[in-house]
DNA sequence: TATGAATGAGGGTTCATTCAT
DNA sequence: CATGAATGAACCCTCATTCAT
């Protein structure tokens, strides 16, 4: 309203286009994170993004669009996140908590990013449920993949009492659960979270109840 | 579809109130279970259910209303369902791996109920994540209650490497990922999908690596 | 307003469909025929039909099905107005003398059917210039059928002098137009409007020239 | 597109606003043509143009602007052809079929402002119509004005069995359709168009059924 | 001069919900 | 008891038009 302001904040004009496309899809995230991808309007994430609702159709398409670039933006950064953490020279149980410890990091410090990708991706249904599957596939290689190939041991392979896939589809259940809980327990740090699991996956109960427990070695 | 129908089944009239509510909810669990609770339409509803939507409205109350009867009446099939399969005076592995068996079969024999409770329900927000959340509390103390009381021995409680209600979360996360898993691989059994996930959480990869295998004692 | 209206005509309540239909029909010719098919709005052919747009789209279906329902309902009405007045025992001019006053006619007392179908339903595009094109085929096969095969006697058939077809393209342009002209002139009556056709493509500039002068023989 | 430019032409700058104004009208001609007034967007003729949309508005003003410019410009065109070839020394037939021929030259030649002229120019309303039908009439005086006058002979004048004005109409709505017909069936020359409606308008149904036939003379 | 950036306004369509019969 | 008929409200999307550079 006032003619001197020096910078006018209330809304930034004539801003490159990526600049915009990144607040647009900053609001998309938060918006769909909070609402599900059907409950959330096109009107109040132009409105968190401080746009016009026109922008977003000119700059990102459609509303299947605007989620599938926000799902692909935060499962690209969720899995590098997870790799800058992993270091491949350490033992395998190491490995797996920096693993782990990096997930948890990431889900605490970008919660919408996780809610999104975790729970409101699936309820599209179609292309977008087979996308997160392979991108949830493609995690659990790049973080249980030592661990499994180290229990798929002397040609034991696939039976009854052991499955590859199976494990790992129940690892990577288990980590995300954990995630969803810490998300209501923020101050559980990602080191304790990562041991939670640790000892769970690692150890098992019958460790457990024996009176072991897993520590990092370091 | 009644056994014993006289008259033309076009639409029966006059059926008792108790049984018009089944019918529109078994309706609603098919089709939210297949299109999410926003997806779905009350118009599909009754026309699944085989009932006008004015019927719906005068028993059910609202589309919430309607959805938290589901939602209610197939949590708890599934709690009596896992609860008829455990067996209280088995050694704690055996009991956790019966309830498992009794959870994998149900999954297998009601897929869109456990698709409504697991995948559609916490898509809604406010009232209904929390009712979930505490289901699935009361499914993990309900099961894993011997096991995690168990592990917390000699005074140890809560400390970094080690919490109760974490590992609690963590393992009904991976028991429900694998669930999902199983939907996709209708040929393994109730009994498999129990070992392997006992061979996660009893043994631990640790032991596995170690060449160590959980199997069923009895 | 008044709560004491006998009747309540601000808006009948409770019709049985097919009144509704015909109420929408009629409300969607007279927008289409004001401003074409892309400019009339669905908002204001429910507020002349009285009825809300939902009604619309239960009944009628999406605007493109509305404007081929209203094609094809004025369409059938503009035939059979004119199959009403062929006399078939005439000689070929009365025929189609009468044909012609028919359909002036009917041009006169429904102009709304008769704009568009004439100017409205061409700018659509796609299926509809092909429904009209048929329709004009037929339309003029209907009337001026004996006059063309009259026309292709003694085998000449078709020819650089003379073509059927083209003939008949003609006619029915020449027809359409002087119809265009005749909304502006309402106090020409049908006789008058067909006797200047018959005067032009009975007996042709040439004869008109001379001072010959066709008149209906009755 | 120019034979001479030295420079890219990706997108020429600083061309004279004529030249610019030539570019937009082909462009917007061409798309106005395609779609119809509504259904053409400014951005599409933006694009064809190779212009941005801005200019659009500098040079032409608003899209009615528009398209009342291309309106005016391809009447102009359309006129100018057909007095072209139109011969006044001749006899009063050989002269309508010269202008006939001409006609149908133009608009097998420029189809789109044919297009635009007889198609589209009606479907804006208001002052279009009004415009476009200015032109018919000042077409049909140019054309038939000698074989109008000629027939409105010996103080006959306007009667029932005959209109200068609504035979006028009626010749010019003859000759559209056939015009419209020979777009469908571009193998016809214009020299056979001219002759077939000449036998329809010249001679008539009558003469034709007695075996009279109308041929150039010249 | 020329344009990328931006939007107000409105259109088609659907859906949960409720009367009136 | 049971339902066909009816709608307010909202949502996704597009387009003519203009500003600021």
């Amino acid at each position: 309203m006032s003619e001197e302001d020096q910078r006018p904040p209330e809304r930034a004009r004539r801003l490159p286009r990526a600049v915009r496309e990144r607040q647009i899809l900053d609001a998309a995230v938060q918006v769909f994170s909070r609402h599900g991808y059907h409950a959330a309007s096109m009107d109040e994430i132009s409105d968190v993004a401080g746009v016009s609702k026109p922008m977003i159709y000119t700059y990102l398409g459609s509303k299947e669009d605007l989620f599938g670039a926000c799902i692909r933006r935060e499962a690209t950064r969720l899995l590098e996140a997870i790799q800058a953490g992993v270091q491949p020279d350490l033992p395998p149980d190491m490995q797996l908590w920096h693993g782990l410890r990096s997930f948890y990091r990431f889900v605490a410090e970008y919660r919408e990013s996780w809610t999104v990708l975790h729970r409101q991706a699936l309820t599209v249904g179609g292309a977008f449920a087979a996308e997160i599957t392979d991108m949830r596939a493609r995690a659990i290689q790049l973080v249980a993949a030592l661990v499994v190939s180290a229990g798929t041991r002397k040609g034991v392979g696939e039976q009854a009492e052991f499955s590859g896939e199976g494990l790992a589809a129940s690892l990577v259940g288990a980590a995300e659960s954990l995630a969803d809980w810490a998300l209501d327990h923020p101050d559980i740090s990602d080191g304790v979270l990562a041991s939670w699991l640790m000892n769970l996956v690692w150890l098992g109960f019958n460790d457990l109840i024996e009176g072991a427990v897993w520590k990092p070695s370091e």
